[in-house]
DNA sequence: GTTAGCAGTCAAAACAATTAAGTGCTAACA
DNA sequence: TGTTAGCACTTAATTGTTTTGACTGCTAAC
């Protein structure tokens, strides 16, 4: 294992790297971190963490930089867990206590507030919400030919949907529809609006079989639309020189653009835990420049979803681990506080 | 006015310019547009036509390039409008002959397609809805504290909305809501939910003040909502040359990030025609290297919102004022079908 | 194990020279 | 009067060269 020496100088160089953008060099280690030693020392400690693959070294004459691996090191070892100032706890109350009327809207305060405070970009993307269970499913005929399905899940949201149809539809047929709903899938969940489902409600309705067909269909396309991914502060980034490189931050927007990667990222992560993915730890190799951090908020013991933040590898992890751990103590809270 | 040789001067330029993004030279016109003079008398009518303000040289030894004035002329006078394919005819018809339920999914599908076809970045937005009128108003009781108000109106759109309570309500309120919302509103545009209104409700309703407030509220809420911005391809734009250079493609992402400015762009333009706004022609500043081409769409004499192209000056007018044209004419042909 | 000190390395900056592209102007021409 | 050939001039871009400055790595002494 590293000796304490060893240690802190990775630290410093951890932190003054995600300070400055430029490679540090053992002097500027000296100069202000008070080591107990000379510079001399710093280097062949230097030499050492690089050989063991915690740094890399942009050339020969260089200063050093954080590997993913010595940023994972950090992370798991060295990070200050408090780096929150007493406004911007202040400034996240302030936030997450507005009274709203759907969790997503909660969602999306918190994934804003995250953004403003780090000044990184943030995820948001919905629960897969096949697991929720249905409270309750109502119909609406909205005119002679257009239905809305509303239905409400034991996790508090709320999805609703417009169904056309190519001709005239009854109330008695509403009625019967939503009789037949509720008393079969009534506590159950979502992911049983299915194939067999249609066809039980293609015995039971005989005679208007072609109301079915679009009515679970469209139910099934509104319930899946909320994995989509939202977004917050995509051009942030363009601060960070990292990204003054065009390729770097068009593959950046790329990745956002793309989603697949993102979400398969967002979803993969721990309940109850910041999650946290640095650059080429990943499996996706689009994102070897950038680092992830997540976290998931629930109710009770549903999944409501995750929220993250993704910037360069060069992030401080610090501070938005802290202001993380804040954020998702309070939305939980809030959530929590029945109010769903 | 220009003699005929100077437009075709001016034409070669803005048409070579478009193409290839580089400053065109008098040789260069010479040798692709086959103009029956030399290129010394090419430069003299360059000359003049940078005089009067249809060109500019980014410095003495370059060719030259549109200013805003020459494309302002080339869009009015030099444009060839039938720049569109046989195949591209057929796949916006694919595109927007797919069958929706509400008319904002068939401008989706507009934005969508015309982004895909031109490699520029779209934008649509909602009418400006205060003046759509009510056709009907429906309350749905989701839970005892939990309402759901859904409207009608008659630019085919559909607001629901929901609303919380901090204490019970009862199915009685909610029919005499519905009741006395319906009775007063049929008929009247949506900015009638007003002051006025709620001081009317509040009288009839003596007993249940509480609940008028936050319906009304939320309603108005979600009427102003689908002014949103509504973007496709956003970064699209990082394949032109002009996105090399990082201030210019920062500054592309603040203006759409900013929204006013392009709502308000967006807002301004004419009915039943094509809006080109050219750069500096542009009162807003941020706008001076980008142009926006707009046009509306409407429902018998509905305004259903704008949809719009951004891109750089150097946009290829010709292709996306052709492509627009059809989209423009096949969208309100889908909508004036009777299908809303 | 630590350190002073110095040779060696490399990128970045500064400078200079060259090249290539294109104009503007003049003087001749039709 | 409009057009043209031709050449001087301008400028950005390219290429090559040198210098500088920031570090490291290593050696030898402590």
């Amino acid at each position: 294992m590293l000796d304490n020496r060893k240690k802190r100088i990775l630290q410093a160089i951890v932190e003054e790297y995600i300070n400055t953008a430029e490679p540090v060099s053992s002097g500027s280690i000296l100069q202000n971190y008070g080591l107990e030693c000379s510079s001399a020392t710093i280097r062949n400690d230097m030499a050492e963490l690089e050989h063991i693959g915690y740094l890399d070294k942009p050339h020969t004459s260089a200063g050093r930089i954080p590997s993913a691996k010595g940023y994972r090191f950090y992370v798991d070892e060295l990070l200050k867990d408090d780096d929150i100032s007493l406004e911007e706890i202040q400034y996240i109350k302030s936030k997450l206590e507005t009274k709203v009327n759907e969790i997503e809207d909660l969602t999306k305060i918190a994934t804003n507030t995250l953004s403003e405070i780090t000044h990184y970009t943030t995820l948001a993307v919905g629960p897969r919400a096949d697991r929720h269970n249905i409270v309750d499913i109502k119909f609406v005929l909205l005119g002679s030919r257009v239905l809305m399905a509303v239905i409400l899940t034991d996790a508090g949201a709320i999805k609703e949907t417009i169904i056309k149809f190519d001709e005239d539809i009854t109330q008695s047929q509403v009625d019967n529809l939503s009789f037949l709903f509720n008393n079969k899938l009534r506590g159950m969940p979502l992911d049983k609006i299915d194939e067999p489902f249609e066809q039980y409600m293609m015995n039971e309705m005989k005679g208007e079989v072609k109301v079915i067909k679009p009515i679970i269909e469209q139910i099934n396309r509104a319930i899946v639309e909320n994995t989509n991914l939202y977004l917050e502060g995509a051009n942030k980034v363009f601060d960070f020189p990292e990204f003054k490189k065009m390729d770097v931050a068009r593959n950046f927007l790329n990745v956002l653009d793309e989603k697949e990667v993102v979400l398969d990222i967002l979803n993969s992560g721990m309940a109850e835990d910041i999650n946290v993915y640095i650059g080429d730890e990943n499996e996706h190799s689009e994102l070897k420049d950038f680092s992830i951090v997540t976290f998931k908020h629930t109710l009770g013991n549903k999944d409501l979803g995750t929220i993250g933040i993704i910037g360069p590898t060069r992030m401080d992890y610090s501070k938005v681990i802290s202001v993380m751990k804040y954020i998702s103590k309070k939305l939980n809270e809030q959530l929590g506080n029945g109010m769903f």
